[in-house]
Parts: C-alpha cells; structure tokens; sequence
DNA sequence: ATTCTTGCAAAACGTTTGCAATCCG
DNA sequence: CGGATTGCAAACGTTTTGCAAGAAT
C-alpha cells in the first residue's frame, strides 16, 4: 500500500518524503478530481498550501496525477489509475465520469505533429438531463 | 462584414453594443488564441478589462468564443471559425494547431451520458521536435 | 422608461516566491 | 554533509465585484 506509493516516488526521480506519500495515497484514495483546498482539508492541515502546490507539480510533470480544469477558476487534481475525462453541466456543476479517450489517436498525431505526446486535457461541457 | 457579427449577437440575445461588436472583429482577425491582456492592447486600450471579461463569459457561454487554457495561468480566447485545437510544447511553450477533433464521437457521448454537449475542452501537451 | 452594459477602483482569489529551518539520501 | 523539500508570510497577477453613469431596446 504505502510501498506503492513510495516506489511510484522513486521510479519518477523524486525524494520520497513524508508529505508526498501522504499527498499520494489521499489522492489515490479520492473518488474523483479534488482542489487544493480540498487536498490541504483532508492532510488535516497538515500540509502548507505551498508544499501542495510545489509537489503536485513535479506530480503532474512526471504524469502521476492528472490536472485538469473544469473553468470554475481552481485546478482539480487526480490520481491516473484508470485514465478518463469529464462530463460537466455547465448549469448545475454536476460532474460525471466519461469512459471515452482520444488515446487511441494519440500514435498518429504524434507522427502528424512531430510532438511526443506527454499529457492532454479533455473535458466535455453541456446540460445534464435535469438541466435540458 | 460587421452586419455578420451584429447578427451573431442578435442570434444568441445579446445586446448589440459597440465595443462587442468590436471585441468580435478583433477575436475573427486574430491568427490564434489571445488573452485579455492582448485584447485590450488590440482595441487600443479602449475597453476595459473587467468588460472583456464579462463580454467574453457571455461570449464563451454561447459557443460564439472558444476559451481554453494553456496552464499558464491565463486564459485564452478565439473565435469558433473552423474549429480546432492546439499542441503545446511543455518545454518551450511553442504552440501549434492541431486539426484532429473528438467532435465525430460527440453525438455518441451525448447518447451514452444523457447530456447536450455544448463545448469541450480538449489540449495535447507534450514536446516539440526540438525539445525533445 | 427600463433593462443591460460599461468604466473605474477596489477587492478577492488562486497561485507563486524568498527565505530560513528541516528532512532526505 | 550537501542538496532537495517544507512552512511561513508576503507578493503576484488574473479575475471578479459594487456602484454610478451611460447606452441599448
């Protein structure tokens, strides 16, 4: 369990501290994207806003938590377990998970590009059912 | 020319006003996607920003103005002409259109989730041929 | 005439930074 | 030990807001 997490720190280049191990296994144990605020909540404040800030970045440049955006003015953060995308309601906020990726397209564009792909966003907005 | 975005306000039950008008003309002129600070440059200072702002949010939630970001901590804006999406060099921040879109698997997604899709976000990052 | 938009200034907010103390390897 | 990480407090830059004046319908 912890050792996961501590191996996953290793294996990106990154010093395995405390508080990063901490930062991980919240998140993995979150059942979807979650703020800053949100993070600092459940480290029972035990972590500056800075240092959530400063480890989630090299998180996220290495490709072990996903940032994404969902054009409410914060950033969410997520564990990539199962890599998804969103659905949003842009009336009601609701939030549901979507199983569809471009992944599959990512090869070809790529060789189009002649970018190697590290990371995308993707994130679908419109009405939910009770909102249309 | 100015009849055309006069209209697409009418369309979408926005007032016509002047500086909308010319925040329109402006986002159709420009190449790619610019940010605040750029558009109030472009109209010469003439418009505020807290304007912008709130003519863009109406904009945006339209679909008439494509916002996106860039993680950079602004946000971008363009006009819906063809529609498309961008790669950004993680390293150099160089950008680059790309003319791949999810928009085939839209009406599927809307099947699937039971929602109006109206908009989407969608960014490839990774790195460019000299950065890699 | 009434509603919506605008500019101004100030505030709010999320995020970043410098520095000294601390932890990791 | 030496380099990386952390907490604190302060700074930063973007975005939002209240309000009075002005424009649109």
């Amino acid at each position: 369990m912890e050792m996961k997490h501590e191996e996953l720190l290793k294996k990106n280049n990154l010093s395995i501290t405390k508080k990063r191990v901490l930062l991980l296994s919240l998140l993995e144990k979150s059942k979807g994207p979650i703020t800053i605020d949100e993070i600092k909540k459940r480290t029972g404040d035990s972590m500056d806003t800075s240092t959530i800030y400063r480890s989630l970045k090299k998180l996220v440049d290495v490709g072990v938590i996903y940032q994404t955006d969902f054009r409410d003015g914060v950033s969410y953060f997520e564990f990539q377990k199962e890599h998804h995308h969103h659905i949003i309601c842009t009336n009601c906020k609701n939030r549901e998970s979507v199983d569809f990726c471009v992944s599959g397209s990512l090869k070809s564009l790529e060789a189009k590009t002649g970018y190697i792909i590290t990371n995308h966003i993707f994130e679908l907005f419109g009405l939910c059912k009770n909102c249309s």
